[in-house]
DNA sequence: TGAATAGTTACCCAATTGGGTAACTATTCC
DNA sequence: GGAATAGTTACCCAATTGGGTAACTATTCA
């Protein structure tokens, strides 16, 4: 239950690329390979690599490698801990704005009141 | 409703360290000063500095001075982006494995009719 | 008006990042 | 066994990042 703050790190980290979102919706489709993940991108072959493994690092994709392929594939529980971080946001944030809205109605009860 | 990528690209590096998260926790509690904002750090004030400057430049958060005071708070129509991205890949990664639930259905339907 | 406070600017530095080439190691196919 | 394919390793490079210090500019308060 307790989030690592340094995975959590790490795949902010993953996302925060254009080319690396790109891999990721290609993987929301089914495992790839390497050159099939490659080919969209117009981009050295060991830049692309650099990429997946910066995904694989962070946990958000796996890969085994059989014969000369390596395969790669979304790892869904991890985006879902990145979700959970936004909401669990969300959720505090409009239990601030209750309390507020709590201040603002208890405060207009005591004008009225008055 | 076309998503910058470039936003996108600066909000999930803005989320991507720990201690821009404890700002933006912070400020989920209500509006700050750039000192408020940093009394939880162990660094240097141009540190905490850029790292709002991060934030700010990423739209997560707004700042407007006013005396000496710079006053810091929460843009959560910018968060709702980021959430917005994550669950429009879920919803696609759920309809990938709807594809694959019809195809295991209508093989082993196949299977049965021979 | 002078001291204290709040923030800002201008730099410095090492580590990381995102891109690249060249050369290499498996595997697989004819 | 030799050529083609798939990926990997070892480097290089410039730009960015996350940290810092020193010195500065407002503002506000006594």
């Amino acid at each position: 239950m307790l989030e690592e703050p340094l995975a959590l790190d790490r795949m902010f980290q993953a996302l925060s690329d254009q080319s690396r979102r790109g891999m990721i919706d290609r993987l929301g489709n089914g495992p790839a390979s390497v050159t099939e993940l490659a080919q969209p991108f117009a981009m050295a072959l060991p830049t692309v690599m650099k990429h997946l493994q910066v995904l694989e690092s962070s946990g958000l994709v796996l890969s085994e490698k059989s014969g000369r392929v390596r395969t790669y594939h979304l790892r869904k529980e991890a985006l879902a801990s990145v979700e959970r971080w936004i909401t669990e946001r969300k959720a505090a944030w409009n239990r601030s704005f209750d309390r507020l809205d709590q201040f603002l109605t208890d405060t207009s009860t005591e004008t009225i009141a008055k």
